[in-house]
DNA sequence: GCCAGGATCGTCT
DNA sequence: GACGATCCTGGCG
């Protein structure tokens, strides 16, 4: 399966989280699909770049293909990848994964024995992977990450648009991208959702 | 099954 | 000094 490269993250955000859709992500021994996304740009008041430039959003304003960590309520590490051209600061928000390899690591750091309670939501799956902060900043496309392109049965009508979760801000942008009918997504799309094709993206 | 509440800390006002 | 791109538990029916 083919490596996703640096020009994958230079586009629109909106693009690259649904592209991201149906790849598999990998960190040392550990692995899933990614079924659940959404995307953040500057110009989103939900987005941590929407107040400038500060010392944690420094890197959303860096290179394409890089990743975003931060600490959420406390307790959980989020994981995000960069995308635009440098100096765009977006990213894309890494909400769910269908698991591949290493479940049995997986249930040992999730302390749950069920595959879709494992890395079913972005707090989830990062202490799933065991992504921290110390990855902040670091090349998506180098170790311990490892990008593999989507297989050719994912289709783009297989994926599905619709609102964005557990935010105050903005909340009603479309811009949750799901892998339609996959059961290990973080919580079922709206009746009202909307397919997202490639032409769709803002 | 559903919902309310609490945990916990880096970041910015 | 308040808030948040979350998750889990316990209580209730």
């Amino acid at each position: 399966m083919s490596r996703l490269d640096r020009a994958f993250f230079d586009r629109s955000v909106h693009e690259v989280a649904r592209d991201l859709i149906g790849c598999e992500l990998a960190v040392e021994g550990t692995a899933g699909i990614i079924v659940e996304t959404e995307a953040y740009d500057a110009t989103d008041p939900a987005c941590h770049a929407y107040i400038g430039r500060t010392a944690r959003n420094e890197v959303l304003f860096g290179p394409p293909g890089r990743a975003y960590v931060y600490l959420s309520y406390g307790i959980h590490n989020l994981l995000n990848a960069v995308a635009e051209p440098e100096g765009s600061a977006a990213a894309v928000l890494i909400r769910a994964l269908e698991p591949t390899e290493g479940i049995d690591l997986m249930r040992d750091r999730r302390g749950r024995e069920e595959p879709a309670e494992l890395c079913s939501g972005p707090g989830k799956l990062t202490e799933a992977l065991g992504v921290d902060l110390s990855l902040d900043g670091a090349d998506l496309l180098a170790p311990p990450f490892e990008l593999s392109a989507r297989r050719p049965e994912w289709r783009t009508d297989e994926i599905v648009a619709s609102t964005r979760i557990g935010i105050t801000r903005a909340a009603e942008l479309p811009w949750r991208y799901c892998a339609a009918g996959n059961s290990y997504v973080s919580r079922p799309w709206p009746s009202d959702h909307q397919a997202a094709p490639l032409e769709a993206a803002p």
